[in-house]
RNA sequence: CGGGGCGUAGCGCAGUCUGGUGAGCGCACCUGCCUUGGGAGCAGGGGGUCGGAGGUUCAAAUCCUCUCGCCCCGACCA
C-alpha cells in the first residue's frame, strides 16, 4: 500500500447511488457499477466513469504501470487519430471490417480512429530502430480505443470506447522474443492477481493480429462471451475457437460395404431430416457447407457429427472475409444447396475436409444434383479430398488430445487480456518494412509481441467475481476508497471521534467518511452497495466503551477494537486482504 | 445484421388493449421540525414537450405510419 491516503466526505464525493436497479442492467457487474454511481452511459456501449468508478480505473491503470514497468517496459502516448494511410500500409485499414471508424477530415484527407497500435508504434520503431543496439525494447501506452462494435454489451464488459494498455515488444529474432514473452506472460498473472482475479492463461485464435501464438487470460464467469475448454486431467486450456478434441472414428468392415448407390431424397435437406430419413446416427453422413472466402468458392465437409468451425476454416484458408456462399455463387458453379457434396464433384471445385471424414464407414453423401443422396459412400473408394485438416467445432465431452485420457469442458469465461507473438506480421517488406543492422553490419528484421489489456473490463470483471446480494466487493488493491467510516448519529462527541479517526486512518489509507445527516441503516446499505473493503462505525454506544467497531466486507467479520488501537488493527485486516501472489501458473522465464 | 423486449419526472413503474376525470404512484431531490445500529417519521414543495415526426379524430400517452434510442439472445469480434 503505498504511505499516504487521500481523505474525502462523503457529501463531497459525487456518489448518488440508487436503490433501485435500473431496467438496462441485467449482468452483476452493471447492475453495481451504475447504482453505484461508478459509470454513466452516454450512448450504447460508451459510459463515463464517475469519481468512483475513475478511482478503480486510476488503481487498476497504477497496478499495470507497476508490472509494465518492472519488466522494462517503456510508457508512451499515441495518438487515436490515425491517418488512413498508415493503416493502408499493413493492408487492416482493407481487412477490417466496419468496426474500424473511417472518416475525413476538412481537406477530405481519409483518418481512421485507433482500434489498437500497432501501425503507429510500428512506424516509431523504423524511424528509431537501426542497430542490433537499440533492441530488444517494449513500448506500451494506457490509451483511448475506438471500435465499433456490432453489440456492446454488459455494461463495461464489451464496449465501444475503452481504456487499453497495449504493449509491444521488438526483437532482433524470434528466439528474444521466445525469451521475452514468459515475462510478459508473468506479468499480466500478476496484475490479474493483483487485482483479485484469478486468471486461467489458454491458447489462444490470433485472428486478424496473425502471429506465430498467442494466450487469452480469462476470468470463468457465466456472463462472459468467450468459450474456452479446459482438460479434466491434463494442462491442456484452449479458446473454442482454436481447441482441438479428439474424434472417435467409427469403423465398418469396409470390404463388405456394397457400391454407391443412389437414393432419391425429395426434399430432404438438413442433417436432421437425413437422420429421419435414412434412420441412422448423425455420424453417417457427410455435411458438406459452402462458402465464399474472399469471393472463391469453397466446400468445406466434414462428418454429420460435428459442426465447422468458421474460424479454424478461415485461419486455414487464410481468408480475411468468409461467409455461406450466396446462391448465385452455386448457381454459377451447377451446385445445389442441400444435396452438396464431395462425391461426384467437378474438379476445379476447391474442397476442405476435417479428417473426420476420413473415418473408414460407409457414409451418406449428397448427389450434387437436386433431391438425390448416395448411401455406402467410403472415403478413399467413392470420393477423396486433397486438404484435410481439423475444422471441427470442439464439442463438450470431447476428448483431450494433449493427454489421450482426459475429456474437455466447455466453459464460459471473460477476456481479461491478451498475449501474441505477432512476428514480422507489421514488419514484413510488404507492410511497414522494418529492419535493423546486426552486428555483421547485415540487415535483418525486427520481431515483434503485442499485449493488451482492457482497463475498464478488467474493472467489471472484478465486480463480476467480488459481489453478493448487497452490492461489490472491492479487492483492497483497486477499491476506491479502503476505509469508510460511519458515526452514527449527529452528537458532537460521536462527530468529534469519528473525525479523528478519518484523520488518523487518513494518513495512511485512502478514507471516506459518511458524514450525512442519514439514518444508520442508509448508511450500511450504501457501504456495502459500494463495495468498500474496511468499514469504521462509531456511535454513542461503543463510545462509552473507549471502542469503535471494524466490519470487513469480505468476510463480515466484525472486531470491536479500542479507539487507541485503530490504526494497528486497520493494518492486520489489510495484511489479511492483500492479494496472494504464490502458486500461480507461471511460465519458466 | 437476424430474432425478441422496452421508451410516461433523476430511478422504478401504473395508465395504452377499450381515445374523453386536472398525467398519476413509490423512491430520489428541496424547505422545516424531529430522529439515529441495517434503505426512519411528520408537514410543505419543485420537477413531464408521455422518445421524435407525420396522420386519423371534435378530442391522442392511448389508434395508424414512419423514425430514433436503449436492453437481451444469436451472428460478428484483439
Amino acid at each position: 500500500m503505498p504511505p499516504g491516503g487521500i481523505l474525502m466526505r462523503y457529501s463531497k464525493a459525487f456518489i448518488h447511488t440508487y436503490y433501485e436497479t435500473p431496467k438496462e442492467a441485467e449482468t452483476p457487474s452493471h447492475v453495481f457499477l451504475l447504482r453505484g454511481c461508478y459509470i454513466y452511459p452516454v450512448a450504447a456501449g460508451v459510459y463515463s466513469l464517475l469519481p468512483l468508478g475513475h478511482r478503480v480505473a486510476e488503481k487498476i491503470k497504477q497496478i499495470i504501470r507497476e508490472e509494465m514497468d518492472a519488466i522494462d517496459c517503456l510508457e508512451i502516448t499515441m495518438p487515436v487519430l490515425n491517418p488512413a494511410e498508415l493503416w493502408k500500409k499493413t493492408k487492416r485499414y482493407f481487412d477490417i471490417g466496419p468496426e474500424l471508424f473511417r472518416f475525413r477530415d476538412r481537406r477530405n484527407r481519409e483518418f481512421v480512429l485507433a482500434m489498437t497500435h500497432e501501425e503507429v508504434v510500428t512506424d516509431i520503431a523504423k524511424q528509431f530502430i537501426k542497430s542490433y543496439r537499440d533492441l530488444p525494447v517494449t513500448l506500451y501506452q494506457i490509451q483511448t480505443k475506438i471500435r465499433d462494435e456490432a453489440r456492446p454489451r454488459g455494461g463495461l464488459l464489451r464496449v465501444r470506447e475503452f481504456t487499453m494498455k497495449d504493449a509491444y515488444s521488438f526483437h532482433p529474432d524470434f528466439d528474444d522474443l521466445d525469451r521475452f514473452y514468459p515475462r510478459m506472460f508473468n506479468a499480466y498473472l500478476r496484475v490479474f492477481a493483483r487485482c483479485g482475479l484469478e486468471s486461467i492463461p489458454i491458447e489462444a485464435h490470433s485472428g486478424i493480429m496473425g502471429g506465430t501464438g498467442s494466450h487469452e487470460f480469462m476470468l470463468p464467469s457465466e456472463y462472459g462471451e468467450d468459450r474456452f475448454v479446459t482438460c479434466s486431467s491434463c494442462s491442456y486450456r484452449a479458446n473454442t475457437e482454436k481447441a482441438v478434441g479428439k474424434k472417435n472414428m467409427p469403423q465398418d468392415d469396409v470390404s463388405s460395404v456394397p457400391p454407391a448407390e443412389r437414393v432419391s431424397t425429395p426434399g430432404v435437406k438438413t442433417i436432421a431430416d437425413l437422420k429421419e430419413f435414412f434412420n441412422i446416427s448423425s455420424e453417417r453422413f457427410l455435411k458438406t457447407v459452402a462458402y465464399s472466402a474472399d469471393d472463391q468458392l469453397v466446400l468445406a465437409v466434414i462428418r454429420g457429427d460435428f459442426d465447422i468451425s468458421e474460424t479454424k476454416l478461415a485461419t486455414y484458408l487464410k481468408a480475411v472475409r468468409l461467409e455461406l456462399a450466396p446462391e448465385e455463387m452455386l448457381e454459377k458453379h451447377g451446385l445445389y444447396g442441400g444435396f452438396l457434396s464431395p462425391v461426384g464433384l467437378p474438379k476445379n471445385i476447391r474442397v476442405v475436409a476435417d479428417d473426420s471424414v476420413t473415418a473408414e464407414i460407409a457414409f451418406v453423401a449428397g448427389g450434387n444434383e437436386p433431391d438425390v443422396h448416395f448411401k455406402n459412400v467410403l472415403y478413399g473408394r467413392d470420393f477423396s479430398v486433397d486438404e484435410i485438416t481439423d475444422i471441427a467445432e470442439v464439442r463438450d465431452g470431447d476428448g483431450c488430445v494433449q493427454c489421450g485420457k482426459g475429456v474437455l469442458k466447455i466453459r464460459r469465461g471473460i477476456e481479461l487480456g491478451h498475449t501474441f507473438k505477432l512476428g514480422t506480421k507489421y514488419t514484413a517488406s510488404d507492410t511497414m518494412d522494418v529492419t535493423y543492422l546486426d552486428s555483421g553490419g547485415k540487415p535483418q528484421r525486427v520481431v515483434m509481441g503485442c499485449y493488451g489489456i482492457g482497463v475498464e473490463r478488467l474493472m467489471a470483471a472484478v465486480v463480476e467475481r467480488w459481489h453478493d446480494e448487497a452490492g461489490i466487493i472491492w479487492p483492497i488493491t483497486v477499491a476506491p476508497y479502503h476505509v469508510v467510516i460511519v458515526p452514527i448519529g449527529q452528537k458532537p462527541d460521536v462527530m468529534t471521534l469519528a473525525e479523528e479517526c478519518y484523520h488518523r486512518i487518513g494518513g495512511k489509507y485512502d478514507v471516506i467518511i459518511d458524514d450525512r445527516n442519514e439514518s444508520p441503516g442508509v448508511k450500511f446499505k450504501d457501504a456495502d452497495l459500494l463495495g468498500f473493503p474496511i468499514r469504521v462505525v462509531v456511535s454513542q454506544k461503543l463510545l462509552q466503551q473507549g471502542a469503535v467497531e471494524i466490519k470487513v466486507r469480505k468476510t463480515g467479520e466484525v472486531i470491536i477494537c479500542p479507539t487507541s488501537e485503530l490504526v494497528e488493527r486497520i493494518e492486520k485486516v489489510e495484511n489479511q486482504l492483500l492479494p496472494n501472489l504464490t502458486g500461480l501458473p507461471f511460465m519458466d522465464e
